[in-house]
DNA sequence: AATACTTGACAGTGGGACTATGAAGATGTA
DNA sequence: TACATCTTCATAGTCCCACTGTCAAGTATT
């Protein structure tokens, strides 16, 4: 019994020391040798327990990997509406990657290459977290909230992508520069997105795009106009109007 | 002088063979005695002309990154407008990633990841396309087409990080699965992103949202109104109106 | 014909992943 | 305490591959 807490502890510091050398240098110039000596074990015992270099490569991010899909399994549900479900699925990539960044850049930059690790069980909970975004994108697109003609493929490329992409350069050109956390930048970054695919609120009505000129003269219009006499100086609640500027 | 003839088509012979088997395995796992045996020379001669392995591997997409760059510059200033210019920047990246699926295999599986090809002159023209795209953002924020507060690198982000998302995802799982193409996502994507980031057309003067019932209430008003009896039943050419569905 | 340059064949060298083996501990059981 | 089992380690060895060095055989160039 002590034997099995020992035995996991020494698995786990083999797992965190090749996480470290795998991140820091890269799956090729690392070497077993080096990852024992920072484990504290011998070479032998880190063949034991995982039968090749690669394994211990895919078994590293299998525990964070799966623990990041149940935490969002378990918390999305309470979210109704699509558009905040997107953003916390977002928000945790985001935080997954920043608060881990030997893991974001083990999977952005050694792993995501390697066709063996796409038959891996840390690969298939990274799928699964995709999927649920892929699923919010079609609910949206489903309960009329994006347009129908949206391709939820298309957006969530868009979505991953984009993270993806921060987070690569981030990795490679050093960290220290980037005047804005990636949080930060989540809200406009998202913004972009859902403006494009939302569908107009006023699809039933009628949008008119007056300049200052003609909005004046408008104006003029229905001040005068004696039906509209009584009432408050605006005309209805149930008429939007936004300035811009 | 025959010599230089012969020994440049030596040297395209072995990138070529090398281009193939790096892509087509991984710069890993391809050998030099494999591309030596493709390319039909000895492995002496490889080393000849290109130090170590790992040079060979940056040589080759030196020459296809500078071209696509300089017949960018080339073609660029023709483009009047921002937009235009920076579809055109996206179709050359769409039109170069499709039609060389070794380079973009090579480029955005093998080499992105590569701290030592940063210090590269084929990622310097690499960095020089992407400036260009950067260069067309902040000119439409510095012109008004773009919102002043439009981040110039995250709009970058998300039009490069898409477009290497689609690519590698269409690298690794197989390329044939897709059943739009590239080219056929373009607009509807960049129509995304530019909506998202454009300075609304009226934004100096008002925009009214309005449902059915008030736009026929409004209508009457404008009916009736005696200062518009005389010209025809439209109110003014300068007043846009756009009908939703 | 003579010289210089290019290419190829081949024999090493060295490093690192992986295997095999047996000894030394550690743990569990009678 | 004695015995059996399981884990860890150290060591030695195999294999593969990048890379080096050498030399001989072409192949221009003059």
């Amino acid at each position: 019994m002590a034997d099995r807490v020992r035995a996991k502890t020494r698995k786990d510091r083999i797992m965190d020391a090749a996480l470290r050398i795998f991140a820091e240098k890269s799956f090729q110039e690392a070497t077993i040798s080096e990852i024992s000596k920072e484990a504290g074990v011998s070479e032998a015992t880190i063949y034991e327990y995982f039968g090749t270099k690669e394994d211990l490569l895919f078994a590293i991010p299998e525990k964070i990997s799966n623990d990041t899909y149940e935490e969002s399994k378990a918390v999305l549900p309470y979210i109704k509406d699509v558009e905040g479900r997107m953003r916390a699925i977002m928000l945790s990539y985001i935080q997954l990657y920043e608060s881990n960044p030997h893991y974001s850049a083990l999977v952005l930059l050694q792993l995501m290459s390697n066709k063996r690790f796409r038959q891996t069980a840390a690969h298939a909970a990274i799928r699964r977290s995709a999927h649920s975004l892929l699923d919010c994108i079609r609910e949206g697109i489903a309960n009329g909230t994006f347009r129908p003609d949206a391709d939820a493929y298309l957006i969530r490329s868009m979505l991953m992508g984009t993270i993806e992409h921060l987070f690569i350069h981030w990795h490679m050109q050093g960290m220290p520069r980037r005047d804005k956390t990636m949080m930060e930048m989540l809200d406009p970054f998202l913004e972009i997105v859902l403006s494009g695919i939302r569908v107009r609120k006023e699809q039933q009505g009628l949008t008119l795009h007056l300049n200052l000129e003609d909005a004046r003269a408008l104006g003029q219009i229905l001040q005068n106009d004696p039906a509209l006499q009584s009432p408050a100086q605006s005309a209805d609640a149930s008429c939007a109007t936004k300035e811009k500027n």
